[in-house]
DNA sequence: TTTATAATTGAACAGTGTATAATTATGCTT
DNA sequence: AAGCATAATTATACACTGTTCAATTATAAA
């Protein structure tokens, strides 16, 4: 048809996105197909290209989406937390993951094809989530850190990140490990209390 | 044809699985194409359902027989080493995924369907990488370690795989980190130190 | 030499992502 | 208000994918 006036650019991207991601959850990223989030939206597949470009940066935009809802996730963990914020923070983690394991693998199984780049919305909701993690982890900090604590924090995230993808891909049951959570926040705790 | 007296059964497998990990190291997974790998053998496609079963099967058999070049790569680098073993095989991690990084993201984006299983080699050239770590880490614990050792010696494999993980996958770059190596080293330091 | 068996093929099927020509609804101009 | 230019949307086509399966063919056994 042409141009619809029942839905504007950004409330299709939108759509999409939702559809897309929703699809995701369903199937994992292997299963996925853009045919089938263009027909559940309503629209042709076409339509994904005049929006997206490509479907790499449809999938691109759903996993960055995820961050969100992670972000989002672990803020309201952290408000209904004790004392112990680093462990509801490691262990929101895990839960997140084990949760949407679909979902959150997408975002590490999905590569973007060489020369395409990310968006700086898109950008920006991929780092939120290490925001969080800074903060907490300077709180906990002999004097709130030092110029050093980005990379520190980055590094912890990095840490439990490698627990939970094992964990997730099933690398761990191979190994029979019991306790990857537990693990993980053994590691952290023992790198934060070298930091001093 | 028939029965054909110029491959036995093994050496199909091993054919297939050499010329499915020329094109892994080629293409990387998401493009990798079972017919294509049935071409560059000089055999149909069909051959592969009849050795392997699935081309899920196939994938799986070309990442465990990754694990042996991986197990092997961390050998060698063990032999050439110094005094700080630890460090050789941090960096020898490093080192084969960023050398094969298609190859070594093969092994954690590929995700058997549900129901199938791994074959009980498959399984051991996947453990021997985790046995090869064990030995180092026994090695610099003092009273060389006790009975929670392995699930230890497992947890700095993950902490390690996290930094490597975020370094192929591009989260890393994203949050313009500049050495990924020297925080997965320095976090395996302070936890082996924390181990008395 | 014949027969039975197992390996191999090639075609068919229902999908996929991507490109593009054709169609259609809209906003602007006259 | 009518017509036109523009941009959105669709449908079709193309070359691929994994998987299945009947037909074919080479081998081993009888």
């Amino acid at each position: 048809m042409g141009r619809r006036s029942d839905h504007s650019r950004e409330e299709l991207r939108a759509l999409f996105i939702a559809q897309g991601h929703a699809l995701m959850a369903e199937k994992g990223l292997a299963a996925f197909s853009g045919r089938e989030v263009a027909k559940r939206a309503g629209y042709s597949v076409g339509t994904i290209y005049n929006v997206f470009g490509s479907l790499d940066q449809l999938i691109a935009a759903i996993n960055s989406h995820t961050f969100l809802i992670w972000a989002e996730f672990l803020r309201q963990r952290l408000e209904s937390a004790g004392e112990d914020r680093i462990r509801a923070l490691v262990e929101g983690y895990f839960e997140f993951a084990l949760e949407n394991p679909r979902i959150w693998s997408a975002i590490y199984d999905h590569r973007l094809a060489e020369g395409e780049v990310l968006g700086e919305i898109e950008h920006s909701h991929r780092v939120e989530l290490t925001a969080i993690v800074e903060t907490e982890v300077r709180a906990v900090l002999p004097g709130g850190g030092g110029p050093e604590t980005p990379r520190f924090a980055r590094s912890l995230i990095a840490t439990v990140h490698g627990h939970c993808s094992y964990l997730v891909s099933g690398s761990f049951a191979l190994l029979e490990e019991s306790d990857p959570v537990g693990s993980a926040l053994d590691r952290v705790r023992e790198c934060l209390a070298a930091q001093r």
